[in-house]
DNA sequence: GTTCTGAAGGCTGTATACAAAATACTTGAT
DNA sequence: ATCAAGTATTTTGTATACAGCCTTCAGAAC
């Protein structure tokens, strides 16, 4: 009863396809967060959305339990969910703490990274110049995100995997405004290009160091776009 | 009737009891886990739990996808959830991440704490000192938990917090079975107390050594007792 | 005796139903 | 007209119902 009408939004749902339906309903809830879609401090109402997706309550609210243990959305007692909102402070800490971790992450890819690991991430290092070259900055920006989720992987460490993704998630969001000027997108190229010369010269101290710059320039360039 | 004055403060909650339920089952799931009542690698019937419990499978479900976010679960579809067990590589994982956030948290401490939150800190080790010298195991284990907790609430920096008291969550499990022998004991004593003095001097570099040195001496104390 | 097959039972995944709480709305009083 | 109070409606929280999948056990064929 519920999909015979689908002319409610201008948002085509396109039928939660056939994967576990649980991950289906996760992914797309986290999408429509991070795409701004649900904007930050909006209410989760559980039979708006149960409609929209074409599920009923039931799974649709233990995915948002799932979310709320992911930090991305909050729960507040008797009143149900929000999408949760990210002030300054917040993504400043965010930001220190995700630098603290790449900069571990790369101590460690220096000593137990294969060299072929090592050349996979300068593969798309230089996909990501071809894409910036011809200001493609949407692919840009996605292999910019692949390009730090590789080098943490290259620790071997899934622990350290699993948290860096999971703060990378919310980090998302908040880039999703972070417009860089021309300028400060050659110089976030420059430090790339650096990084990847300190992980080809499996040199640990400067690879943690450009690490550690080039979170605290990200912040520098996004902390403007923030309120509160 | 009633003399309540409307305190907005957000932490006004009485400690346990008055719980929304939801977070009973959460917690008393947790403590099932970390406690070794539900042993790694069993699966969660829902029937069952629920009727321990005494709740219903609906809300019951919902704290196992919160607990399946947080990583002491694991879901596999279609058939059910279990406890996630961890093997020694994966513990050795989580301690090294722990330890390089507790560094990156003692080198933010030195900087932003303030004398009266590091004294509080230095009461704390005090009181652990009594529970070791009177033979107290279990306090002294609990203390040495808030110890490591309130070192790194000292960083200031909540999403910091939240990543650590995950990973401690997880670890607590482990270092149940750690039994440690009264050499090594004293020893981490001994780390602690070291550990007091670089914080008390805000010696960011010692208070790092120290801390990384700690963890790894965890390490060593438990990694006999892990298969796998 | 072993292995394949199939039916029975149990468990999970999802939907629906119902009660309690919260929000919104209307009505009445000052 | 503003504010308060009470009612109505919406929404959350929990329980129950039901369908589909997985598991298991029994029986038959080799």
């Amino acid at each position: 009863m519920v999909n015979s009408r689908m002319s409610d939004d201008p948002e085509m749902e396109i039928k939660i396809e056939r994967q576990s339906l649980h991950d289906a309903i996760l992914n797309r809830l986290r999408d429509m967060i991070i795409e701004g879609h649900l904007p930050p401090g909006a209410r989760l109402n559980e039979g708006q959305l149960g409609a929209r997706l074409g599920v009923s309550r039931t799974p649709l609210r233990e995915a948002i339990k799932f979310l709320a243990s992911e930090g991305l959305v909050e729960l507040i007692p008797s009143r149900g969910a929000m999408v949760k909102e990210f002030g300054a402070k917040e993504v400043l800490n965010m930001l220190q703490v995700a630098g603290a971790l790449e900069q571990f992450a790369g101590r460690c890819a220096v000593e137990v990274a294969s060299d072929k690991g090592i050349a996979a991430v300068r593969a798309m290092h230089d996909e990501m110049l071809a894409c910036y070259r011809r200001g493609d900055r949407l692919d840009y920006y996605k292999l910019n995100q692949d390009i730090h989720t590789a080098i943490v992987a290259l620790a071997d460490n899934d622990t350290l995997s699993e948290i860096h993704a999971r703060l990378q998630t919310r980090l998302k969001r908040i880039r999703f405004i972070g417009h860089e000027g021309p300028e400060k997108w050659a110089s976030a190229v420059a430090e790339h290009e650096e990084m990847m010369e300190a992980l080809e010269a499996r040199d640990a101290d400067r690879l943690a160091k450009i690490l550690g710059e080039h979170l605290t320039r990200a912040w520098e360039r996004v902390k403007d776009g923030l309120e509160s």
